[in-house]
DNA sequence: CCATTTAATCGTTTTATTGCGATAAAATTA
DNA sequence: TAATTTTATCGCAATAAAACGATTAAATGG
């Protein structure tokens, strides 16, 4: 169906998966990784150093900042985008007690 | 279009979100920590333990598996399925360094 | 060999995602 | 005000993803 059961998970997993989805496409990673190096972005600077249309760019954008991993700014007829540091360490938290599993004691089986 | 411009981005980029896109649905992000709490596990009782039919539960065994997160060996008519500490770690050591780009020093912009 | 159990695969339906051309909106500049 | 710049939105086409019923495949037990 294309549609998630997330009725029948727990909050945490679908928060996850909210997440691991809006870097789910490489364009997002390029995004937020060139907002990390350049500090703040105007949206026509992702159009050129990532090779999309304008309206894709736009739209990858409008997820992230959905989720409150960026925020925007508008500045004249620009917008400065930039990375939203303290949900950014929520997500990253939430993030980090996932992929750390493995640090709890097992032993693997097969 | 539905399909990602892979070629236009890095590895490191297509690498992130694939391994993301694996945690963008909470069926997986279940199996995944179901997996690590039980250590070792019969598709059937992922079936149970999670409320989706066999075949969905068998078509997210697959694509984790296919990704190198999990493994699973048969054990006459079932299969044992559990996580692949290798390739978790190196899936981690990339997802980590992605995910602590803040603590890169930078000035706040907007 | 036959029935049973368990998991994988096939085929289909439904919804989501990607991408972009065309257009609109908003602010600036001439 | 008119032209320009920049970004957002709309609408569409193409592909991907999710879910599952039906079926198949593989191993075991009687």
């Amino acid at each position: 169906m294309g549609l998630a059961k997330t009725e029948i998970f727990t909050d945490e997993q679908n928060q996850i998966s909210v997440f691991a989805k809006a870097f789910g496409h490489p364009a997002r990673v390029a995004i937020l990784q060139h907002l990390f190096k350049i500090d703040t972005c105007f949206c026509g600077d992702l159009v050129k150093e990532i090779g999309l249309a304008q309206p894709t760019i736009s739209q990858h954008l409008k997820e992230l900042k959905y989720l409150g991993l960026i925020k925007g700014t508008v500045e004249g007829t620009s917008v400065c985008y930039c990375i939203d540091m303290d949900n950014w360490k929520e997500m990253k938290d939430i993030m980090t007690v996932f992929l750390g599993q493995d640090l709890l004691p097992k032993n693997e089986c097969c």
